[in-house]
DNA sequence: AACCTTCTCAACCGCCCCAGG
DNA sequence: GCCTGGGGCGGTTGAGAAGGT
């Protein structure tokens, strides 16, 4: 019974890495590139199964990784992405860019739960809690040493009520600056055709201007996914053109189907974020269909109201 | 200083998906 | 349609670090 291992597993080495190891695995993928993991270890030299070399290159040694504490907007788009998504790190992953869906995972489990915990709210549902977290004081109140060090006022993290009483969590966004294709009508026109939050309690309101981008970016046949990542790569200075470029192209499967392309687009919100700060909206077509946009704009309407529904009558 | 407890996070495990034969 | 193997994903574990007593 049971599976087959994915490598024979004897006279394999387990547990952290050696820095020969790493570097004899780079050296390896810098030469022949990714893939192939099951024959990767015989042809790198290493005494490792291939699985772990995968995850190895994936999760700590692949350029672009970004390491360290976690940005408040980070933060905040985890949490967010994560009331829409629920556990699935790896697409949560794929909008932030140098950051492993194991890295997010983790830093959730440690320090989101907590943090949601400790202001009422249910992590797994995004709900208030109905019972306060019992104060389990303060020992960690301290910082350890390896632990983020800088305490952060939860300023984004509101609590709202709605017409019905249901309590819903809002995450407030802060305010947009755009600064490219967008005259100062533009501007002021996204923020009064904003989503109304009465319609969407838990949704933050988000600039129309920027659906309507995207959706004459999917038209131009580039999907919307690549714009979340696009959007996201130019929110981070050190990220090249090339890898931008390079993300464009690798936009994943899952995303070309229906649910993908609504899923992407309940994610809008999200990547409106992502504009908050200088961000170039360049490379968009002129906004002239108005029947598409209404069309998505339709659909993300169906979206929330289905995601209220949902979350008002949960199963 | 020594021991205990708690926390973190890299790594592992096993399941699932899907392309290719 | 079925089988197989590779790759990917999410849950879990455990060693080591750090704080507490």
């Amino acid at each position: 019974m049971g599976r087959a291992p994915c490598c024979a597993k004897e006279g394999l080495r387990k547990g952290p890495w050696s820095a020969k190891e790493d570097m004899l695995l780079t050296n390896y993928i810098k030469e022949n590139g990714e893939g192939q993991w099951k024959n990767l270890p015989k042809k790198a030299g290493l005494l490792r199964c291939g699985k772990s070399c995968r995850l190895r290159w994936m999760n700590y040694l692949r350029p672009g990784i970004k390491r360290g504490n976690f940005s408040q907007d980070e933060e905040d788009l985890i949490i967010r992405l994560h009331s829409l998504l629920g556990n699935r790190w790896s697409l949560i992953a794929g909008r932030l860019p140098g950051r492993t869906d194991n890295e997010i995972k983790n830093y959730w489990n440690t320090h989101l739960i907590k943090k949601l915990k400790i202001a009422g709210i249910q992590p797994k549902v995004h709900k208030i809690s109905t019972k306060r977290e019992p104060k389990k004081k303060p020992k960690t109140e301290k910082p350890r040493k390896k632990q983020d060090k800088k305490k952060k006022k939860d300023q984004s993290l509101v609590v709202q009520k709605t017409i019905n009483d249901t309590p819903q969590v809002v995450f407030v966004p802060k305010p947009i600056r755009l600064l490219r294709n967008f005259s100062v009508d533009d501007v002021a026109l996204s923020r009064t055709s904003s989503l109304d939050c009465s319609d969407s309690p838990e949704m933050l309101s988000y600039p129309r201007q920027i659906l309507k981008k995207c959706t004459l970016f999917e038209e131009s046949n580039m999907h919307l996914s690549a714009l979340l990542k696009s959007t996201s790569n130019i929110a981070s200075p050190s990220d090249s053109s090339e890898e931008l470029a390079e993300n464009n192209k690798n936009i994943n499967k899952d995303d070309e189907n229906i649910e993908g392309k609504i899923e992407e687009i309940s994610l809008i919100p999200c990547a409106s974020n992502l504009l908050f700060d200088e961000v170039l909206l360049d490379g968009f077509c002129d906004l002239t269909n108005e029947s598409m946009l209404e069309k998505v704009y339709e659909e993300y309407l169906q979206l929330i109201s289905e995601k209220c529904h949902h979350q008002d009558n949960p199963i």
